[in-house]
DNA sequence: TAGCTTTACAAGCGTAAGCTTGTACAAGTC
DNA sequence: GACTTGTACAAGCTTACGCTTGTAAAGCTA
């Protein structure tokens, strides 16, 4: 059997652990509209490239970022889905700030078999 | 003036951070909706009771935990609330997951002045 | 081919996180 | 008072994190 001494965190945990790092958000705030390369990324830091580099790795590995190569560039932006774990989390812990709107929603449309069964 | 060494982190990171932790969510999912004693919330894990009370005092410290007195037992329960970072990282990057209820209700109700000034 | 650009990989350092064991302290019970 | 219960504080250990410097690899360009 492989030793399997740490393998990265999964799920809720890499996604909420790479978002709770503020150098991180902001790099996603730069790709949520714009694909941008790796090095435009790091520019708009005062840490070394290599930094940068790490922080879009563990972005990367939690699935917050898509990359795209061209040429030598790597370019990446935001994809939005992998956030659904905070949704979830909040959704669980805080019915309300999801709930309050959805009830609303169906109220008003009165039939709602949105859901998978 | 106060050296200050490294005082614990504020805001989203403290919020984000103390959720991306799976032993600190089992304890919110535990008092979510019951005021439960440190010991009951000990009592369901199989670390020592003092990690329990690490991690308590992590998510007290986010500001996500209120703690009540009662004699030697301290009650802790979720302060919802303390979620709104969550819910302004989910709208900042995903608006579509807040936002297309929003636009639903909003749609429905063509007169929403239900926010605070 | 050589040289340049763009980016990641690697090693090392200091600090923080998460855990354990040991202890202290406050509040009830006898 | 002495004992028990409920809980936090403290020290120490191991591992992870965020950063730096150094280097290598992949792709252009001349």
């Amino acid at each position: 059997m492989a030793e399997r001494k740490q393998l990265p965190p999964e799920g809720p945990d890499a996604v909420l652990r790479a978002l709770a790092d503020p150098h991180r958000r902001q790099i996603l705030r730069l790709v949520q509209h714009a694909e941008l390369p790796a090095g435009r990324i790091a520019a708009s830091f005062t840490l070394t490239q290599q930094a940068v580099s790490q922080h879009i790795g563990v972005l990367r590995q939690a699935g917050l970022l898509t990359e795209r190569r061209e040429g030598t560039r790597r370019l990446y932006t935001l994809r939005h889905e992998s956030l659904q774990p905070v949704r979830d989390l909040l959704s669980e812990f805080w019915p309300d700030a999801l709930g309050r709107l959805r009830q609303a929603v169906e109220t008003a449309h009165p039939r709602p078999p949105e859901r998978k069964p």
